[in-house]
DNA sequence: AGTGCCATCTTGTCAATGGCAAGATAGGAT
DNA sequence: ATCCTATCTTGCCATTGACAAGATGGCACT
């Protein structure tokens, strides 16, 4: 299936997209090079164009891939806020090299119709969880404020986590770290 | 003083500097040229070398720069936590350049001494707000849990606005909008 | 089975880039 | 006046992204 004999790759695609998560997960999204992942999948280094285009264009499907795993996670973190801010810190220290693409938006086409779709596909799981939290003590707060404030801080410390700028005393442990304090919301 | 005649250019590594900043912010901090910032600056390809090094070396000064930009901002914003928390997101917003570069480390060295005192110097900035805030009606926070949460959602939505990630409903104001969202930590 | 079509992949090429080496220039110290 | 050193230049090479043209082979259709 896999087998990159012949000269037909068979799965070629899917492929360049492994390699790139590989590559980027290596050096950054900054230093990813097409042909570099035509060598890493066996291929001549004009074959990704066929797929992808150009760079840009690889790193859209890359963008698609991860808003759509992204939703898929906060989906599986069941219906409390909190654990699925927990998730979105997972999902970004796990899939490092997807986290890091889609909210680069100059390094891909960010107008994509499909980057849109999958986009709005995870931004809706989590409007959901927000919706889904009952009124805070001092009566209506303004729901998607409050969605903006979860998504920024949860956003926040990935970043920040991802960046390597929080201190030691964080601790190695991105879920537990996270829901100190995502808590820090409900307090 | 900034005449650019003659065999020596005078100020060039400042007017390579702010050649950077201008060329990020046309197109982001993934297209920056070396040689494109030698034809701004009107000096030759390799010129840059001398000052820089490399192009980390350019970005990394690129990088101390902002941090020490963004020491000054938080301190002019005077005392108050809300007042700073607003100040950083304008700072993300009008130094958009400098703010992209300072927390992508895969493209400079982050580990350089320079960089690690600027960044100190802002944080401590920031962690003297949070101290500064009357403790909260339940009790004692951790103030080091606090100003955790404080850098997170200030930074997540400074980072969101920039990706021209955030819906259109938040309006044009940065500040405004920031202001809006950081309340939620007081209330 | 035979045939033609077309997606897939290859080879070849070009301009642009980063980085290095060696040389030219100038402004200041002695 | 002379040297000296930081500054800048020219020249070069490997790598890269993108494009063009050609090779290959699976697949539909007869």
């Amino acid at each position: 299936m896999t087998q990159t004999r012949g000269y037909h790759h068979g799965d070629l695609r899917r492929a360049l997209l492994d390699a790139a998560v590989e590559a980027i997960g290596e050096s950054g999204p900054a230093a990813l090079s097409l042909r570099d992942l035509a060598r890493r999948a066996g291929v001549s280094h004009a074959a990704p164009a066929h797929h992808f285009g150009d760079k840009a264009g690889l790193l859209t499907a890359l963008a698609v891939q991860g808003f759509d795993l992204l939703a898929g996670t906060l989906r599986d973190a069941g219906d409390d806020l909190l654990a699925a801010g927990v998730a979105y810190v997972d999902f970004a220290v796990r899939h490092r090299a997807h986290f890091e693409v889609m909210f680069r938006p100059d390094l891909y086409r960010a107008h994509d119709p499909e980057v849109r779709a999958a986009s709005d596909r995870a931004g809706g799981v989590l409007r959901d969880r927000v919706a889904g939290l009952p009124a805070r003590d001092g009566g209506a707060g303004d729901p998607g404020r409050d969605a903006l404030a979860a998504w920024s801080i949860v956003h926040g410390f990935a970043t920040l986590w991802l960046a390597g700028a929080l201190p030691p005393r964080v601790g190695d442990d991105p879920r537990e770290a996270a829901r100190v304090v995502i808590r820090r919301l409900f307090e």
